[in-house]
DNA sequence: TCTACTGCCACGTTTGAACGGA
DNA sequence: ATCCGTTCAAACGTGGCAGTAG
């Protein structure tokens, strides 16, 4: 039996509630590598520092390009995979220690959004942040030999609206602006969550803010999605296959697709609406300043607006083509089908987009397919929380720590991403909280078995309680921060290991380990955010180039 | 009336079982 | 008996769209 424990605790004056982590075993997984099999760390080992760990965004200039346009992701009851997917490269792990690799979607504001005028908008105040839920990677824990060895992948993350999801999806509010961040946590049997030891740190990549919609917005959001995400190609429209149908129609054009005869309409109409609303699109915003977090300065609402309106304001690039032809007629779509927003909106586009040739910045899309890595297909764990509808209080500390039952993890509060500040003024952690995403269900009781079965079930059993991470300001589009070892970090509450696999552990009845960390919980909206470093005074930075 | 949301649809990709040959 | 490659169907992931609720 493998064990393996970790902890984090939390800044001093911020609500501390220690996470304990452990694994029973590991779970029937592939093996993790040559050196995986017996990869605790010897404690004769020079240890390498967590500041060491650098993480690189894959495809970041797809996520870019998503950037710019203003990221959209569909969230959906079901559960909806992000486009692109959040995958990283790891380098400056130890080969040897076992780290924990998560991610979590932070608000990153707290505004509500619309998209009016081809641009997105405040609309007012965001609604109650929803219970934070943590994304486990499937492999953690692992060694770094095998994070380092391929693309760490979190495509299977997905999101959703259901309050009451019982799947463990992350739950988002449609219309809101939110922030993927990644954690890295070591865990290992001598250095465990908790423990004096307990090093982590936060990656966060500020081309992967996205607002989170129940339909598309921007169409060219929809355009780059249609063109980058394979499962659309039947939305895409193959240039070849359209063109042979065209010759086979005689046509010495393409068909026209719903989506074009969509920009059509708009473009039509914005050729009106233009006139009236000039100067309110850009045309290339190839070049965007990041988010308004990004500023360092906390802004107001207004501000916030016009930030918005400046980055994710609808570009209809008039260079793009929009070349999806669909396999569907819609005719009707002539009459119908263009949401508002769209038809309102002034466009810089014009009709010569439909006919006019790929541009090169298709190309370099297309040019930059999709690649679905061979990383685990195992699903990962999606902590989440059942404290949040349950308002059940702690589990207790010991059943916890001997619970083989599967249990997810959720921030105890939401913490939204913090408008970054200037260098010096406090980040609010947030808090992780481990617990039974299952459970959420109301029909799955507290510390009961579960008989939800999901698809996360062989994901082996995770007892948690939770983590507070902190994050720091970025210093440029993408910031981490971490904390090393953390000398007096608290073994609060007693909380025993809570991270807990079995192998072959189907689903397994859950347990509620709700320690919801109300206590010393700083308010979400507390502008007095706290950088850094929860553990450690001594906490490192580093920043993500 | 408008907007956000939901459920269903068709299509393409992914995955894994089944099969056959070496 | 094992390994490898191919085939095929089911499962899954997409965006579109009509209908619905507030």
């Amino acid at each position: 039996m493998l064990q393996e424990k970790a902890s984090a605790v939390t800044d001093e004056c911020m609500s501390r509630v220690q996470t304990s982590v452990e694994t029973d075993h590991l779970p029937d997984r592939p093996p993790l590598g040559p050196s995986s099999a017996s990869a605790l760390p010897s404690s004769n080992e020079p240890e390498q520092k967590i500041e060491s760990i650098k993480v690189v965004l894959h495809e970041r200039e797809l996520w870019k390009k998503f950037h710019e346009a203003g990221t959209e992701m569909i969230i959906t009851k079901a559960g909806r995979r992000m486009f692109p997917s959040y995958k990283v490269k790891v380098t400056g792990m130890n080969p040897k220690t076992k780290y924990i690799l998560l991610s979590d979607i932070v608000p990153a504001d707290d505004h509500r959004y619309k998209f009016c005028d081809n641009k997105w908008m405040v609309a007012g105040k965001a609604e109650p942040a929803m219970p934070g839920r943590l994304y486990v990677h499937p492999d953690s824990p692992a060694t770094g030999a095998h994070w380092m060895r391929q693309l760490v992948s979190f495509q299977k993350l997905k999101l959703t609206n259901n309050h009451l999801d019982p799947f463990g999806h992350i739950i988002l509010n449609s219309m809101h602006k939110y922030q993927p961040r990644l954690h890295i946590v070591k865990a290992d049997e001598n250095n465990a969550f908790g423990s004096k030891n307990t090093a982590y740190c936060t990656h966060v990549f500020h081309e992967t803010a996205f607002i989170s919609v129940t339909s598309y917005q921007n169409h060219k959001i929809t355009q780059l999605k249609i063109e980058n995400n394979p499962f659309a190609k039947g939305f895409r429209g193959s240039e070849e296959g359209d063109l042979r149908v065209s010759r086979l129609q005689g046509k010495e054009f393409p068909v026209i697709s719903k989506n074009m005869v969509r920009q059509r309409l708009i473009s039509s109409h914005s050729h009106l609406a233009g006139k009236l609303g000039a100067g309110v699109l850009t045309g290339h915003p190839q070049v965007l300043s990041s988010y308004q977090y990004d500023t360092g300065v906390p802004m107001s609402n207004a501000d916030a607006q016009d930030s918005i309106a400046n980055h994710f304001t609808q570009s209809r690039d008039p260079g793009l083509l929009y070349h999806c032809f669909k396999h569907r007629d819609n005719a009707r779509h002539l009459e119908l089908g263009c949401k508002r927003p769209y038809l309102d909106s002034p466009s810089v586009g014009s009709e010569e987009h439909y006919f006019r040739p790929t541009p090169s910045y298709e190309s370099s899309l297309l040019s930059r397919p999709y690649c679905s890595e061979a990383i685990a297909s195992r699903e990962a764990c999606m902590y989440g929380s059942m404290d949040a509808e349950s308002g059940s209080g702690a589990g207790d500390s010991d059943d916890l720590a001997n619970s083989p039952s599967v249990n997810c993890n959720m921030w105890a509060t939401m913490q939204p991403y913090p408008r970054y500040s200037v260098e010096g003024v406090p980040y609010q952690p947030f808090t992780a909280h481990f617990t039974n995403a299952a459970a959420v269900t109301p029909m799955v009781p507290h510390h009961t078995p579960s008989m939800v079965s999901r698809p996360q079930a062989d994901l082996g059993v995770y007892n948690s309680s939770s983590v507070q991470l902190p994050i720091i300001p970025p210093s440029s589009s993408s910031s981490s921060s971490c904390s090393p070892a953390v000398p007096g970090s608290r073994e609060r509450s007693g909380h025993p290991s809570l991270y807990h696999k079995k192998p072959g552990s189907p689903l397994r009845p859950h347990r509620d380990f709700s320690a919801y960390p109300t206590q010393g919980t700083i308010s979400i909206r507390d502008p007095s955010y706290q950088y850094q470093v929860g553990l450690s005074s001594a906490g490192t930075h580093w920043t993500e180039s």
